[in-house]
Formats: structure tokens, C-alpha cells, sequence
DNA sequence: CGCTTAATGTACGAACTAGTGAGTTAACGC
DNA sequence: GCGTTAACTCACTAGTTCGTACATTAAGCG
């Protein structure tokens, strides 16, 4: 056989093997965190053995890394795809925080990474060349609704996009990170499907009722 | 001597060395996380050895959920000073929210304790007699604002107090929790002292905003 | 003042965990 | 075909980490 097709069964595969190794390993770290991660047991939920882990990521650190690079990039890659300059600001605003509402709520092992990182105070990413800096879409159109509801009179002209991306994000953020410790205390559910359209709708609310008042 | 009385330093104190433990335990676990946290390392910043540790709490896991159930009742204890009863609604909801912002400014390792509880799903909170289910006085007093801001026909008639909670809280544990990673992210420290007040008053604007709508 | 026991210190071990040394085999260009 | 090298396997180790067996000492009581 003189190239392998795409029909044909490689043995050996450079990029499946290390697509892998990321995929179990970003189930196991956010499952476990960066320290209750075990190598071993991440290399035996792969196809392959440890010792690929070291050769194709060099070790435990660089492998969560790499882990959290690809969970941004995805994420950030879907923020892209917003399209809300058609939409009158009111609506561009609720579609935009629906949008990271959906978002973190079909990613939720992304929020765990986020929360796992916090707890090891960022150092992972900030040493990562990939993701310290890492420009976010979502906040460009932010920016862009705003000024557009600024500009009609219709929203306040105080507001710092960040400041209501941050508002969004606690929102939704708080949802998926604490919802153990909330149902533990609480006994309350967040993420009970039927409370969904009622926590997406009182977002809407509170945002529009700020920038509107 | 016959009796130890206040004056005396006792070489052996019962509360005093159990209060050592649950300290630095406090600090370590805390930091670490519980999966990160070492006993050993533990045991070293104490006054007294390892063995204690066993002695006084059985294990590691115990220690942990020890230093929980103590967390969480402090908080609960500063919490039940509230004192809103005189305020219109407005300001009672106002000071209410405040009072949660500084406390958990003030407070960053219980942030980090129910960060890192979440990330193990709670389970240790579940299996403490004490905190499960504990009830939080700061909730009894928002109903009871929102309750006389409705019946003066000043407040919306359709929030849930917990959900009105969900927003303070989200807000104030976002700010803490995720601060290392927005940082990173955005450049933006959310705890920089000169936006403190910036923030604490926006988080008031956009309940009233909300409530008053 | 000696007896009892709660409190404490020392030393150690079994299991785990990240990482590696050295050899093996499939793929691919020539 | 054949040699080179990238991809891969296996067995192993050095260091760590929770937990404990055992010895010891201070405190309080009759």
C-alpha cells in the first residue's frame, strides 16, 4: 500500500493520538481538578499508554495547558459567530446574553476549568502564549450594542462594556460553578429545566431594566 | 499547682491545639485546595505534629469538612447582625447587597472554600450534619424587604427572594472567584481598590433597576 | 504522692504518583 | 526492498503522602 487513505485504518496516528490524549484529559482535569488528576488514569481511559503523554506533551503541567487552550479556543470560536447587528439594541442585548447563557450551560466542563484555574490563580494561563490575552468576540459586539443604544438615547451613557460583560458572565458563571454548594444549602436546583426559561428571561430583565433605566 | 487558671500557660490545651489545627487547616485548604492541601504541610505550620491532626479529627477528609462546618458559621454568624428593619425598601436592598459585597471582599478564603467544595460537587458539604440544609439569616431579612417594598407598591411583585440572592451573590462571588482568570484575560483587575466603589454601587443600581421596574 | 488517663511526640510503612530509560515496530522516501 | 526515523510499548524508580504503631509525658484526683 503505497499511502494511507482516508478509508484505511492507520495503526499509527500522530494527530488522532494526541487529539486523544486532549479529549480524555479535559474530562479528567475538569472532573478531578489539576492536582486530583492522575496521569496514570488519564493514560488508561486513552487508546494509548502514558508514556505518550510525555512524549507528545512533555508532562502533567504542559498537558493541562494544552488542555485549557483548546477549551478556550472552541469556546471563543463559537462567541464568533454572533450576529446581532440586525437586531435593534434592546434585542441585541438579550440575544447576546442568551447566547452566553446557552453556551455555558452545554459547556459545563469549561466552567469547571475556569473554576479549577482561579483556584491555581490563573498561573497556568498566564505561563500559556496561546491564551494570555486572548481577545474576546463576544465583547467586541458588546461594545457595538451599546454604543448603538447610546446613540439612539436609549441606553444610559455610563456603562463599560466589560462592566456588563462581567454581569453576564456572573450570571451565568454562578449558575453552573455553584450550583452544588446552593442546592447543598438552599435546596435549590439552578439548573432544574424547569427554572431554565425563568433564569434566562430575569438575565434579560435585569440587564435592560440597568441599561435602559 | 492545683488548678491551671487563665494566667498560666498550659503546655496541654485541648481547644487551644484543636483551634491551631483547624486554623492553618483553614488556610491550607484554602489555598491548596483538597486535593492539594498536605496533611504534613499542615502539620508543620502548626504548633504541634501530625499525629494531632489524626487525634483530634480523624483524617484529612474530616479535618477538611471541619474546616467548612467553622467557615460557614462564621459567615452565617456576621451575617445575622443584620440590621435593615428601619431602612425604606430601596436602601434596605441596597445595604443588604453591600453588606454581602464586603463580606466576601473580606472574606476571599470562604470564597475559596465553596470554589473548591464545588468543584467536588459538594459532597463533603452533604455529608456535614451541620451545614446541610443550614439556613442563611441574610435570606430571612431580603424576604422580609422585598415583602414591604411590594406591599408599598415600589417593588415588582413577581421575585423570588432566593433568586434576588442569586444576583447578589453571583455578582460578589464572581468578582473573588474568577478574578485571576478575567485578569488574565482582560487586563481588568476586578478587585483594584479604585473600582471598588464603581462596583459596589452598580451592583445596587442594577437591583433597584430591576426590582423597581 | 503515686495512679490513671488524656494529650503529645517519634519513627516508620504501604500505597501511590509523576516521570524516564531503553528497546521495538510501523511508515515512508528513495 | 531497505534504511531512517517517527511513533509506540514495557518495565522500572525516586520521591511523596496519608496514615499508624508505639513510646512518653503532663495533668488531675483521691
Amino acid at each position: 500500500m503505497a499511502a494511507p487513505s482516508s478509508d484505511t485504518e492507520r495503526q499509527r496516528d500522530k494527530d488522532r493520538t494526541r487529539a486523544d490524549i486532549l479529549d480524555v484529559a479535559t474530562r479528567e482535569f475538569a472532573d478531578k481538578g489539576y492536582t486530583g488528576a492522575r496521569v496514570d488514569e488519564i493514560a488508561e481511559r486513552t487508546s494509548t499508554t502514558k508514556r505518550m503523554i510525555y512524549y507528545y506533551f512533555g508532562g502533567k503541567e504542559q498537558l493541562y495547558i494544552a488542555v485549557l487552550e483548546q477549551a478556550y479556543l472552541a469556546i471563543r470560536a463559537l462567541e464568533a459567530e454572533l450576529d446581532v447587528e440586525h437586531l435593534e439594541p434592546e434585542d441585541a442585548i438579550r440575544r447576546l446574553a442568551e447566547l452566553t447563557f446557552d453556551h455555558h450551560e452545554a459547556h459545563p466542563d469549561f466552567i469547571r476549568l475556569v473554576s479549577i484555574e482561579n483556584i491555581h490563580r490563573a498561573e497556568h494561563i498566564a505561563r500559556s502564549e496561546v491564551l494570555a490575552g486572548l481577545a474576546n468576540p463576544a465583547l467586541d459586539g458588546l461594545t457595538q450594542i451599546l454604543e448603538r443604544g447610546r446613540a439612539a438615547g436609549r441606553f444610559r451613557d455610563d456603562v463599560d462594556p466589560l462592566d456588563v460583560h462581567m454581569v453576564i458572565s456572573s450570571f451565568c458563571v454562578f449558575r453552573l460553578a455553584n450550583r452544588h454548594t446552593f442546592a447543598a444549602i438552599f435546596g435549590r436546583d439552578m439548573l432544574d429545566p424547569g427554572r431554565r426559561e425563568h433564569y434566562r428571561r430575569m438575565l434579560g430583565d435585569l440587564l435592560i431594566d440597568y441599561l435602559t433605566s
